[in-house]
RNA sequence: GCCGCCAUGGCGCAGUGGUAGCGCAGGGGCCUUUUAAGCCCAGGGUCGCAGGUUCGAAUCCUGCUGGCGGCACCA
């Protein structure tokens, strides 16, 4: 349109100068860059799968649409590689073809536009499935050019700022998020084929409860009052337990005002089922038919970590008295009214960590220092002590409470209880945990008298699982880092 | 929050005190079965930002920004 030569150099602002004017002459040739319907009617592969055998031959005639990825013009015929969402087609365009002008029309793409293309397939003399074109349509004229043809992008700053370009530049890194959307459907499969029904419950929440963990803070204007993105599903879920929903779950978002590691993204999704009349045993089952089914469908839409073999159950169970002691050498229950030998052992077998006063914290405490990290195969620890259990059931032993924890890879994996359904003792321990708020820790919820209030309306006895849906994917596909396995993950921004 | 490492054309990289280079991509040209296509030509970078040391800094020092990793907190 300006009539101007063409921008020499290779800056970043010539390149987009360059689009930019072969989308107005586009235009002005009565191209459409963009805003044309198209509707394929093979995706690349089947189109490819359609090609005839013999070099030369002709096949059906299909229609296609993806974005170049390869162009390769060679005088009086040129080739282009298109993606669509199930791989990859080659585009064929000859002067001794249906439609000679293509062999320049196609040529003068630009890697990056998507492309509707009609033709006939045909099989090349390197046996290459190859769409002879009669037609082509630009659908998206690219103005900004795709990352580095071979090498993709590297750069982790720019993978996880700007996915869309590292996915599109390589479209085998959508793997990974492939599999995600598998295992979570999987894990809804299990549910629902259990009978459990699926919920949605507050994300804005007046009393971040359910957990332990600094939140993040709103403000509602028109009801003039601070909210909380939620830290946990458990209250509400329970809530529902009171109401009659006798198995409800929920798979969703919950934020947590704390570090990032590779293990910790502030954002992350958690799934939490609630069964009535369930109990340990029965929560064993479900994780059990949960982590199973996920690892199947995983292994079912890409490649799985080696590990993933060891994911079959039943799963071994060890009660955190027998790990603490086989690590210790001492008997843990033995020393329960002495926790300072307790501890004195933790610290000759080299723990550095703080120690708690109180029995359980130290028992605890001992498990996540020095046992936890070395658990390698799915295992479920059973037996957590009370005081760190807050929302779950004793058991006959008082010390203790009816929980377990899936643990692999040293790391949590679910976590499960019988839920407490006593109110005046719920009431109790929420009331501790809130002293505790008062005395400086902002990472304990306020007391929630509804919640309270909920159970004493009587709830049914129950199991609880939670399951953090990043982590099993990481485990599953083998990911070293959580930012591999949320497509979007937490940056400071730019 | 603390500690360490990293930051060079659009992308991937080289360059450890002497004035910045390679591949791909982009521009011009040749090429009728290529597929990391090939060949010829001409371009493109205030070396993350700001200071400092030095005759001279991409290179050494300080601060800042961003990323990664570790610790703390946690799932």
């Amino acid at each position: 349109m300006t009539g101007e030569p063409p921008a020499a150099g290779g800056s970043l602002a010539q390149i987009l100068e360059e689009r930019r004017r072969k989308a107005v002459l586009l235009s002005a040739s009565g191209v459409r860059p963009w805003g044309v319907d198209f509707t394929p009617d093979h995706s690349c592969r089947e189109a490819a799968g359609l090609a005839p055998p013999d070099v030369g031959a002709k096949g059906a005639e299909v229609a296609v649409a993806g974005r170049i990825l390869g162009l390769r013009p060679s005088g009086g015929i040129t080739f282009a590689d298109i993606f669509d969402a199930t791989g990859r087609l080659q585009l064929l365009a000859s002067a001794d073809g249906p439609n000679p002008a293509l062999v320049q029309r196609l040529g003068e793409m630009d890697l990056g536009d998507i492309v509707g293309a009609r033709g006939v397939l045909t099989r090349t003399r390197r046996g290459e499935p190859s769409l002879e074109l009669s037609e082509l349509s630009l659908l998206a004229k690219a103005l900004r050019p795709p990352a580095g043809k071979h090498t993709g992008v590297v750069d982790t700053e720019l993978r996880y700022r700007r996915r869309y370009l590292d996915l599109l530049t390589t479209p085998e890194h959508q793997v990974v998020f492939r599999q995600r959307s598998a295992v979570v459907s999987s894990l809804r499969r299990t549910l629902d084929g259990r009978g459990f029904l699926e919920v949605e419950t507050p994300i804005l929440q007046p009393i971040p409860g359910g957990g332990e963990a600094r939140p993040f803070k709103t403000h509602h204007n028109s009801l003039g009052t601070d909210l909380y993105l939620r830290i946990a599903l458990e209250l509400y879920l329970k809530r529902l337990l009171v109401a009659g929903f006798e198995r409800v779950y929920e798979v969703g978002r919950v934020f947590r005002n704390e570090g990032l590691s590779p293990r910790h993204n502030p954002e992350f999704t958690l799934l939490e089922a609630y069964q009535a009349y369930g109990n340990l045993a029965s929560m064993m089952d479900l994780c059990e038919a949960m982590v199973a089914g996920a690892a199947a469908a995983a292994a079912e839409a890409g490649p799985v970590a080696d590990s993933v073999r060891d994911l079959a159950p039943p799963f071994p169970r060890q009660s955190m008295t027998e790990l603490v002691g086989a690590r210790l050498g001492v008997d843990p229950l033995s020393l329960w009214a002495r926790p300072g030998e307790l501890a004195a052992s933790a610290r000759e077998a080299g723990a550095t960590g703080s120690l708690p006063d109180t029995p359980g914290e130290l028992l605890f405490a001992i498990y996540e220092e020095l046992v936890e990290p070395t658990i390698w195969a799915p295992t479920f620890v059973t037996d957590y002590p009370v005081e760190v259990s807050p929302l779950a059931r004793r058991s006959l032993d008082p010390r203790f409470c009816e929980r377990f924890e899936l643990v692999a890879q040293g790391r949590e994996l679910a976590n499960a209880f019988s839920e407490l359904n006593d109110p005046v003792e719920q009431r109790r321990r929420l009331e501790d945990q809130a002293r505790r708020r008062e005395l400086g820790n902002p990472e304990v919820p306020p007391f929630d008298e509804d919640f309270v209030a909920a159970l004493e309306h009587g709830m049914p006895p129950a199991g609880g699982i939670g399951l953090g849906v990043d982590r099993l994917v990481m485990l599953l596909v083998g990911a070293p880092s959580i930012r591999d396995a949320v497509l979007f993950p937490t940056l400071r921004p730019e």
